[in-house]
DNA sequence: CGTATTATTGATCGCGCTCAAGACCTGTGG
DNA sequence: CCACAGGTCTTGAGCGCGATCAATAATACG
């Protein structure tokens, strides 16, 4: 279930506690006093899927944390060719402290929530609020790790590797924890192959061969299952020694 | 001039404000009682070219600046396959607050000055020193958009584009400003291939290319010229409207 | 239904990889 | 001073993976 009813927003608005992503999101560490001042200021936004949320270079007067749905960030080149830099799923951030623009296209891949804070003063509360600045400096390094290993997948992994990665990644998000899974996927092909530094006909024929090779399963256009993450893994070129679980 | 005196190494170690980095690492926003306790847990250190500063998962019980020369990060898959996540010059951050291994290979690309830092007591200071805390945020965003901008090369630029990409990269940190350029390159051409995800004889195929275009010169193996870095952006598929001074 | 969008599958092409040989550069010892 | 060794770089020949171009199929939607 990727969106989130009308009337739980209403519950939200009210209450971080509430929250489905309190104790994830950049609000994570906050205090009951500090939480109250980020109520102050935020506001819920929903975007609809295909929405562009911010193209390179706009004005983004918010910044905000992805409660549901799943957000995409890319860059381009002047004759077209695009490439994605960053998957948002629920808890990750949007914004840079002391930009005033985006640096990337922002696009609702799915239908999308956000808890959006005013630039302004999410930055003054940034700065008078450690425990605030501590973890989105927490949830930086983390995001700097994750593309970096994904500069690792487009410098040297094959198509097969590239595919495989990226499910694992979109699996284990959305499905956390042991055992068989089936998901929707939140991409389409194009957006895959964008993500992969691919074309959408090649990330089509690897979802094919790696449906003919037993280790997934597809079901409509969107639909996704696997039984056994460890040949994913294989797949994907990375032994999940230390991640079986997840 | 790449590598620094061990007589300038003694001036520094007394006195920041003497640093050639001081005002553009992470340092860069301290107060000087500030300062002042990052000198009592600092320490230089000299490492070779092509030594390892640090392997995947290695403990590593500091943090650092590069105060001179050029260090890389790098990982690789369990068949060799490698590739460089990180080109560290003068004034960039080693380490990551909150871990104590190290996520990539270090590897001194040049002989490599850092000032380092205990772990631990930098940690300390971190969280007591807003000043400190906030300028290693700006840089780790900075990084994250570096390596966002390195994953749209990998994923979307040809090989031609790649090799000219790097090499306005080094020429831009290694000779600010305008005019014509002549530097030693820091890496090899195996460095540079794991930097771009090629080959070594792809980059030397297209360093020949380069310069058979009239758009740099290379004397000896390490030499680079360029005078007309509009054409260098060219060939990197990106346009220097803005970054003409650079 | 008809139309538009997205996904699959096929045929062919070309960029960058692979394998291989030779050139160049640097240091070492006779 | 030259001979030799080991590393780095360059250049060539051929191949294969993924791109490109194109046609068809499946799905969503008014």
């Amino acid at each position: 279930m990727v969106s989130v009813m009308a009337t739980d927003l209403q519950l939200y608005r009210e209450k971080c506690s509430a929250c489905p992503i309190r104790h994830r999101a950049v609000c994570a560490t906050c205090e009951p006093d500090e939480l109250a001042r980020l109520e102050a200021i935020k506001s819920y936004k929903v975007h609809r899927a295909g929405a562009t949320i911010a193209l390179e270079g706009d004005a983004l007067p918010f910044a905000a944390s992805v409660v549901s749905g799943c957000a995409t960030l890319s860059r381009s080149l002047e004759d077209g060719r695009r490439q994605m830099v960053g998957l948002l799923m629920p808890s990750d951030f949007i914004g840079r402290p002391g930009h005033s623009t985006a640096a990337y296209e922002i696009t609702a891949a799915t239908d999308v929530t956000l808890c959006q804070f005013r630039r302004m003063e999410f930055e003054d509360l940034l700065a008078s609020t450690p425990h605030l600045a501590s973890r989105l400096l927490q949830m930086s390094l983390d995001e700097l790790d994750a593309a970096r290993e994904w500069m690792l997948l487009l410098g040297r992994k094959t198509a097969r590797e590239k595919v495989a990665s990226l499910l694992l990644i979109i699996v284990r998000r959305a499905s956390p924890g042991p055992g068989p899974k089936s998901i929707e996927l939140p991409l389409t092909r194009e957006a895959m192959a964008d993500y992969l530094g691919l074309t959408n006909e090649t990330v089509s024929r690897q979802l094919t061969a790696l449906r003919k090779d037993g280790i997934i399963g597809l079901t409509g256009k969107r639909g996704l299952t696997c039984d056994d993450l460890a040949a994913l893994f294989d797949a994907a070129g990375e032994d999940g020694d230390g991640a079986i679980l997840t």
